[in-house]
RNA sequence: GGUCCCGUCGUCUAACGGUUAGGACACCAGGUUCUCAUCCUGGCAAUAGGAGUUCGAUUCUCCUCGGGAUCACCA
């Protein structure tokens, strides 16, 4: 069997780690078992279409490195594949139901149908419109909804992740299959798609699984073997209560790339949210991922989602790069006034943050000092424990013995060190107060890399320059 | 409400029916000449509850409770 997977997304809003995760087990299915991987966009719902969001779409499969071998932009043997574009493909299998007595027109208005279900809601009952099928329905003209004359029955399947599922006759439904605009619903378009596009796996979220039955209904009566399911749990928001979505503050995966998060990182993260191979290991490549990955080791429990843990992901895949791949990676998102160092300098700097970067987009806030004057901050020394309780005399006093040392200094690490701690004795006094002096006069932060390595970088002028002009302040 | 799925540290998870219930993130403490980070060491912390089967249950069964999904001319 050719294995043949999809995505099938439907253009109504941007793409969050839930939608992704969907996309990348199904992606990671067709490439371990050298298949093909579809992207099939479901715009059959005018009205919720949002415009661009196809685009989006295919962007951040790309962004990830998931690429599909057959799609909207792609051509393939089974498209177009775009739904809004295989209309007579879903009129000609309506037409082969309505000929097998399999599917019928639907007489009633929405507002009647309403009623019906609001009368069975009173008496407590569920709906089911397969109570109110019209005894002789008119012949359908596409008109008015297509709805599956259905054959109410229990059923039980396999689902790859789920396992063995059961339900009785009281979920079979006549569900609609074309609606009165023409347009199929996902219920029946999905299934004439994943037919004639071959596809072999359908890998999909769990607000799928109770319909599940439904679909089967209809597999039989189309005469079509159902493909292999696999069904995935949801990944809830960080509070677990709800599924993640947009409106609740997920955000779109784009937003991720665009910080500076790892596309390699967001597939490892994204991965591991529900699944793992059993061993210790937290961290996967894409590489791994393809060997180690199966369905059946997917979890059957929603996951949530907590960012904390991305953090941790990314991190690790920054330190783990070399200086020069990093250095790379990292070309957009220097801070402004970086604009016209050199690649040396550039590259000095980095090297000095490498290990405290969790995702580009702090670069700059790591890095601004290298670049530029910091505007004198009185508080960084008021508010430092040891600093605070010295007087500015003996603050200055201590800056310009150590100017008066530095000066001296060829400024390569391995000197430096050894006149800080020769200053050390000198001052009589603990790193903590010295060092610290030191490194706010220096970077104007709270926070920097390591003080020899700030100064060897910054070079013997700047260095001085502000130490300079912080005994001017004091 | 009906139906279906699920329930191990705060979070992600591991554990052929036999483990002191393991790892990771987060958090806390200590170390790495200063801060932040990295790294190292240590700590905190879980089988939802109740029956049953069994010599023995996180694991199998049932009930209860809890969470989620679904019940659209949305996907």
């Amino acid at each position: 069997m050719t294995v043949r997977t999809r995505f099938a997304p439907s253009p109504t809003g941007l793409l969050h780690v839930g939608g992704i995760r969907t996309a990348l087990f199904a992606w990671l299915v067709a490439r371990q078992g050298n298949g093909q991987f579809i992207l099939r966009l479901e715009d059959t719902d005018q009205k919720r279409e949002v415009k661009g969001t196809d685009q989006h779409i295919m962007d951040c499969l790309m962004a990830l490195g998931l690429e599909y071998d057959e799609g909207p932009d792609k051509k393939g043997p089974h498209g177009p594949y775009r739904q809004s574009q295989r209309l007579d493909i879903y009129k000609k299998w309506a037409d082969k139901l309505v000929a097998s007595g399999r599917a019928y027109a639907d007489p009633y208005t929405a507002e009647e149908v309403q009623a019906f279900r609001e009368l069975a809601q009173k008496s407590k009952k569920p709906f089911l419109y397969r109570n109110h099928r019209p005894e002789n329905p008119a012949k359908w003209d596409g008109s008015t909804p297509l709805r599956l004359k259905s054959e109410p029955k229990a059923y039980k399947w396999h689902d790859e992740v789920m396992g063995d599922i059961s339900t009785g006759p009281a979920v079979i439904d006549d569900i609609i299959l074309m609606k009165s605009d023409g347009f199929p619903t996902y219920n029946f378009a999905h299934i004439v798609d994943d037919a004639e596009m071959q596809i072999s796996h359908i890998i999909r979220g769990q607000e799928f699984l109770a319909s599940v039955p439904n679909y089967l209904n209809i597999y039989e009566a189309l005469d079509i073997n159902p493909p292999i399911m696999a069904t995935m749990p949801h990944i809830l928001n960080e509070h677990g209560n709800k599924k993640l979505s947009k409106r609740d503050g997920a955000k779109d995966l784009m937003d991720y790339i665009k910080e500076g998060y790892l596309p390699e990182a967001l597939v490892s993260f994204i991965a591991t949210l529900g699944w793992n191979d059993g061993t210790t290991q937290e961290v996967f490549s894409t590489k791994e991922l393809l060997q180690k990955f199966s369905l059946a080791k997917v979890q059957r429990s929603g996951a949530r989602f907590d960012e904390r843990r991305l953090l941790w992901v990314n991190g690790n895949f920054i330190r783990s790069m070399s200086l020069d791949q990093l250095y790379e990676k990292v070309e957009s998102f220097w801070p402004e006034p970086a604009k016209n160092a050199t690649t040396i300098y550039k590259k000095q700097v980095l090297a000095t943050v490498q290990e405290r970067l969790k995702y580009y987009a702090e670069l700059p806030e790591l890095t601004q000092f290298f670049f530029l004057d910091l505007p004198l901050d009185p508080q960084l020394i008021k508010q430092n424990k040891q600093l605070g309780k010295l007087s500015n005399e003996e603050l200055k006093k201590l800056l310009t013995v150590s100017k008066t040392e530095l000066e001296q200094s060829d400024f390569s690490t391995k000197d430096l060190t050894d006149r800080l701690n020769s200053l050390l004795n000198q001052t009589n006094q603990k790193p903590a107060v010295l060092f610290s002096l030191l490194r706010i006069s220096i970077t104007q932060t709270p926070s920097s890399p390591g003080l020899s390595d700030t100064l060897s970088v910054l070079g013997k002028v700047k260095s001085l320059e502000r130490i300079e002009s912080q005994i001017n302040a004091l």
